[in-house]
DNA sequence: AATGAATGAGAATTCATTCAT
DNA sequence: AATGAATGAATTCTCATTCAT
């Protein structure tokens, strides 16, 4: 535990790092020296902890999410109600802290490199399931069993658009009207299909 | 340049092979010796039409986009209503033809380069301009002014949404499921606000 | 005749094309491509003419070389004494319509290139040798026999010396200027040694 | 980058190879491999201690005036009067170490490359400023104010014009009969225009 | 653990030159 | 005669990765 102790810090710092500066340079232009730069320690040394350049850029992914899927937790854990919890996962995931564009730029850097890193997809096929896991399990509570899945996916497919267009850096966008166009998706599609209303 | 028969065909040719490397081979992979290789012409023809893979790539994202709309296009001169109008642009967006993973991998991969290519980018934002602007000349009809905007946005998102998804091939995505998603959540969101419901 | 006429008129063209490309772009930049578009040519018109690259620049050198020794070639024939010839010789390689950096840029571009081209440094012999005997002939009359040989060279190596200055660039020489030094060395020179004086 | 023994030592390496293949290759024929093979190293590791292949040049261009420069001094330090260090510079230039053909065609490859790289334009102005000065100080003494500019520029002109001469290759030059030119040269410039002797 | 020297593979690009039209 | 399409060789430069210290 102590030995890895120093070697953890590192680790940290240097997948920061890694994800500091795709957040400027993009996958291509993030070379281990600029990494190894940000971090303050020598080209050498990133290899010495990382397997290869793909392995830090794995782990940044996963250090990246870490923290939004820690903020969606603790939302969850105040949530109440199955719609506060839908509320509660759709906010984490504009979270002024993240929703930001250098973080989603070096987001979508990263799910470019998804299909020809299996390991990274591996990390994104996680990502999305617990997504998904989180919203079907409030889902269950405010529709009918068949229309959990569809809504869950549309709700967390309609974030990552979003998200797409923030990192595509296009066009503006706020957390805040970012966030109250899914929640207001959520609840039309929550709704829709209510009694006294025809379904479709 | 001028604009002989020939000219234009290899030109065409070239951008077909750079964007069908792309489907397989990610932006990285696509050197201009694999595009040319599949075009089954020299290395340097393709710099001799294309002044340098940046520019290669522009020309294959408008390409690429330019078959999908005009497939838009079609369909909205068959249609009717302004409701028809929006079912037609999810429905183009969703073509068989077009939203396979291979095309998806590489709008993908174009996608993040385009916040270092700002050629790409002017391309990105042209596209996504003509899909708000179809979308909000429809939903003008439809639903109050101040309520245009958010929904076109809405809409437009979450099918970006959903190709990221494709793209990322992590799931399994078939054209009819997504687009039934997409004209759902499109009803559900045109729907919500209307006299006699409650609107948000 | 009539056949080769147009035929001379384009290497004319060329060649001055060439001598100018060489005088913007030095050796490493002038392409055939842009020699052809300065002469408003197509780039395979070039070697249509020349058969190689190396052939044009050698007859760009003579081409600029010749302007230069019929202009000291008319000023020998006005001078009366072998002391004018001399100032005319020198006068010649200062002419204001040639002393420019441009030129000196062009024809230090081509020095460097003789070292390589056979033909070329065949070219830059003629050109000293028509210089050293010029001066000759005229030195032969003013001082003694064994002087000749040494002022000569050391007459056209200063010259030499001037022009390259004047194709560095990196100071300024006016031709007036430039000639002065020289016809006041020449004069040096030539009357060191003669009775009267201490020789050395 | 840190000054190790070993940098340093390397990076002389490197820059005699650059000049060494400078002389027998041309500009255009010292491609990085060469150098590298030169120096008995791998392609990558030259561009590891220079940025670019113009940086390396700019380098040995400095190192290769160095060491004359460092000739010169010494002979300064030797000569008692004006006349002595006149002639110390002149001899300086002229040993027999470095007139040498392949030396003068090193030299003057990097002289053509001067007027599209401006730090070797620096550079090549610091050598002349160099040159021009130990010259003036010691005229200072010897002739009337406005003569030791004249004077100071065509001591240093004639000098380059036998390098450039030697350089060509067109014809053979030994460097003891160069220096006696220019010893010759300064002496007849420097006694014109004194008293008992009509100047011009 | 840490450094940075060294390697070598690979990629974009440039151009002279050839050739079909 | 003239064009410009096509080729392919050559070169610079970038980087991940390995290794000696």
């Amino acid at each position: 535990m102590k030995l890895t102790s120093i070697n953890t810090l590192r680790r940290t710092e240097l997948r920061r790092a890694a994800f500091a500066v795709l957040q400027t340079e993009g996958v291509a232009g993030a070379t281990l020296e600029k990494v190894a730069a940000h971090a303050g320690a020598s080209k050498g040394i990133v290899l010495h902890y990382f397997k290869n350049k793909q392995e830090l850029f794995e782990h940044a992914m996963r250090e990246a999410n870490k923290e939004l899927a820690e903020d969606v937790a603790a939302r969850l854990k105040k949530a109440r109600t199955a719609s506060e919890r839908i509320e509660a996962i759709i906010a984490g995931n504009f979270d002024g802290r993240f929703f930001k564009p250098p973080m989603a730029h070096a987001w979508l850097q990263l799910c470019a490199e998804v299909p020809r890193d299996p390991q990274l997809a591996r990390i994104q096929r996680v990502i999305h399931a617990r997504m998904h896991s989180n919203l079907s399990n409030a889902l269950r509570e405010l529709v009918e069993s068949d229309r959990v899945q569809p809504i869950a996916l549309s709700i967390s497919a309609f974030i990552d658009g979003l998200w797409l267009r923030l990192g595509l850096g296009t066009q503006t966008l706020v957390p805040e009207e970012a966030e109250a166009l899914v929640q207001q998706f959520a609840r039309a599609l929550i709704d829709t299909g209510k009694p006294g209303r025809p379904g479709n």
